[in-house]
DNA sequence: CGGACAAGCTGA
DNA sequence: CAGCTTGTCCGG
């Protein structure tokens, strides 16, 4: 590699071609060209964005070198592209993907010299720094750093950052402006992801979202995860990519520890640290809700509906109290399950039996295939139903009439936020879990159905269940937080023996792992195999391609045409994945996808 | 992706 | 067989 390159290899940011070609490097802009940066070149005739990936490539026989059109500015460095690459092994991703996440938002032309500035050693607090100091005694590798529920993540990051640069990667865009304006406060530099591209390339700590395990840190010295158990950190559509992967894998390449924190820290985790988690055990129970379980087994078999009288009678204390409630119930709309009054037969749909549920205008809508129409028995005619499961909408208006005022819904489909006047007037909000990140406080945070989250179809439901008590203990306080001591978190359950519901009440989220670990590895569910889910249009033709790898297991294709690929040798499956050319139209490829619908 | 070019279809 | 559509290939 010269300074001075003659020619590069540019990746063109063309989803479909998703390749490199060979350009010559006009004289003038030799010195500012390198690995990573962004150019436009010609391609078939138009012209298109790219990354220089590679400097003085082996020429190509017999093909004239087109020129660079024109050299924009700065990009991932070589060590983000190697990381890039990487990555899009990983999740069997494109490389433009990766690449893109890497690139500012808009031109950055030269950048300065580096400049570190870390927080005023005396807004570090002295028992955190203490934890961050044994948890990153080892120098460079991974680990995990269990913090209560309720505790602020800052002073963390601020221990963190009085070692150097950093990148701290948060799932929420409110904890990320918390961080870092924290920061700031404390006198150190913060580079707000993607927006401040320059500033992290010139040494600035980072805070950002997913994306900012891509941001530039010429000087980093840790990488900080935030909440690292929040399913928010990976991406919902393809590519897959998680962003506590990455840190590791980034923070392992570039030689310096990756700190995951988290009050509930996750399997995969806990096995990247080798099975050591750094905690105070009293500091952590000390932030844990006060957690009241409901055993609606001992009730008068569900006549009380989605209310149990235990839960009306809290939720009267709260409201007389002058706190809020807040009920989370995961089903949206009027009703998910209807059964016909004539003749006790559950309704389903006409088109392909699925079951159907209730609309907002009244009608019935088929859940598998989007089928409407009245709401009418088939079977018998009658038109008298019976609500099974009610959704958001119908428990809004029985809350209602329960707790006699106005009761706000909120669901995440929304497209605009109420706003703040609507929430901070609200009493009584009724939602689903997306309640959880909209409303800051509450006396009470009650799950309806708690078992629907115990026994939900994903293999990370476990995991899951556990992490929604503590972002609803985030709204009420720890149990040891003084005026919020009457504040808490209830369950309501037919499951009360439950692991989930016994690590709540008990404050010890590490009593789940090993049965949990047990689980994964007789399922063959990540972390313990590397999983992919195909489906759409093209995904025949994909299955076809790859035929019969060693070492991988096929199942496939379900009703919904989809076929899953297992491997316990993780390049076992993605090698095979990578060496398949795709074929043309629509294809979805997840890798260890946390939900698969 | 989008242009180039080749192979197939139609209508007089 | 021109004039058009549809398919396949490939880009430096």
């Amino acid at each position: 590699m010269s300074d001075r390159p003659r020619t590069v290899s540019v990746h063109v940011d063309v989803p479909a071609v998703d390749r490199a070609f060979d350009y010559s490097v006009p004289e003038r802009w030799a010195a500012r060209v390198g690995v990573g940066t962004v150019v436009r070149v010609e391609l078939a005739g138009r012209r298109v964005r790219g990354w220089v990936v590679d400097l003085d490539p082996e020429p190509p026989v017999g093909i004239e070198l087109a020129p660079l059109r024109q050299v924009t500015g700065a990009g991932p460095d070589a060590d983000l592209v190697e990381l890039c690459r990487w990555a899009a092994w990983r999740w069997a991703g494109r490389l433009a993907t990766f690449l893109r996440l890497g690139t500012p938002e808009r031109r950055v032309a030269a950048l300065g010299g580096v400049s570190i500035r870390p927080p005023d050693p005396a807004s570090v607090d002295h028992a955190v720094g203490g934890l961050v100091r044994r948890a990153l005694s080892a120098g460079s590798g991974v680990h995990v750093l269990e913090v209560p529920p309720s505790a602020d993540p800052l002073p963390v990051v601020l221990a963190a950052a009085s070692r150097g640069q950093v990148i701290v990667v948060a799932p929420s865009t409110r904890m990320v402006t918390h961080i870092g304006t924290g920061l700031r406060r404390a006198g150190a530099s913060a580079a707000r992801w993607p927006r401040d591209f320059a500033a992290a390339a010139t040494g600035a700590n980072v805070v950002g979202g997913r994306g900012a395990v891509f941001a530039p840190a010429p000087a980093l010295a840790a990488i900080v995860v935030v909440d690292e158990h929040d399913e928010r950190l990976q991406n919902e559509a393809s590519p897959t990519w998680h962003a506590r992967e990455l840190a590791i894998e980034r923070a392992r390449r570039a030689g310096v520890p990756c700190l995951l924190v988290s009050p509930v820290p996750s399997i995969e985790a806990r096995r990247a640290a080798g099975g050591r988690v750094v905690a105070d055990r009293g500091w952590v129970r000390s932030g844990w809700p006060q957690v009241v379980v409901v055993d609606r087994r001992a009730e008068d078999r569900g006549r009380s509906g989605l209310f149990s009288p235990a839960l009306v009678s809290r939720m009267r204390s709260t409201l007389d109290g002058g706190g809020r409630v807040v009920c989370v119930l995961n089903r949206t709309g009027r009703a998910r399950l209807l059964a016909c009054r004539g003749c006790g037969g559950l309704l389903d749909c006409e088109a392909c039996g699925a079951t159907v549920r209730q609309v907002d205008d009244g009608g019935l809508e088929c859940a598998r295939c989007g089928a409407r129409r009245p709401r009418v028995c088939r079977s018998c005619g009658s038109t008298a139903t019976a609500n099974l499961r009610p959704g958001v909408s119908t428990v809004r208006e029985q809350l209602q009439s329960l707790v006699r005022e106005p009761v706000l819904a909120l669901t995440g489909g929304e497209r605009e936020t109420p706003g703040d006047a609507a929430l901070v007037g609200a009493r009584v909000v009724v939602g689903t879990e997306a309640v959880l990140h909209r409303v800051d406080r509450a006396g009470l945070v009650a799950f309806l159905e708690f078992d629907a989250e115990l026994l939900a179809p994903r293999y990370r439901a476990t995991e899951e269940a556990l992490a929604l008590v503590v972002a609803a203990g985030r709204l009420t306080g720890g149990r040891d937080d003084g005026d919020r001591s009457t504040s808490a978190v209830l369950l309501q359950t037919r499951l009360p023996e439950h692991p989930v519901v016994r690590a709540a009440v008990r404050a010890e989220p590490d009593s789940l792992v090993g049965a949990e670990w047990e689980r994964r590895l007789a399922l063959g569910d990540p972390p313990a195999a590397t999983v992919a889910v195909l489906g759409r249009e093209a995904a025949p033709a994909f299955i076809e391609r790859l035929g019969s790898p060693p070492g991988v297991e096929r199942v496939g294709p379900d009703e919904r045409g989809r076929w899953i690929l297992r491997s316990t040798v993780r390049a076992d499956l993605l090698d095979a994945l990578t060496a398949v050319e795709r074929p043309p139209g629509r294809l979805r490829l997840w890798i260890d996808p946390a939900r698969t619908g």
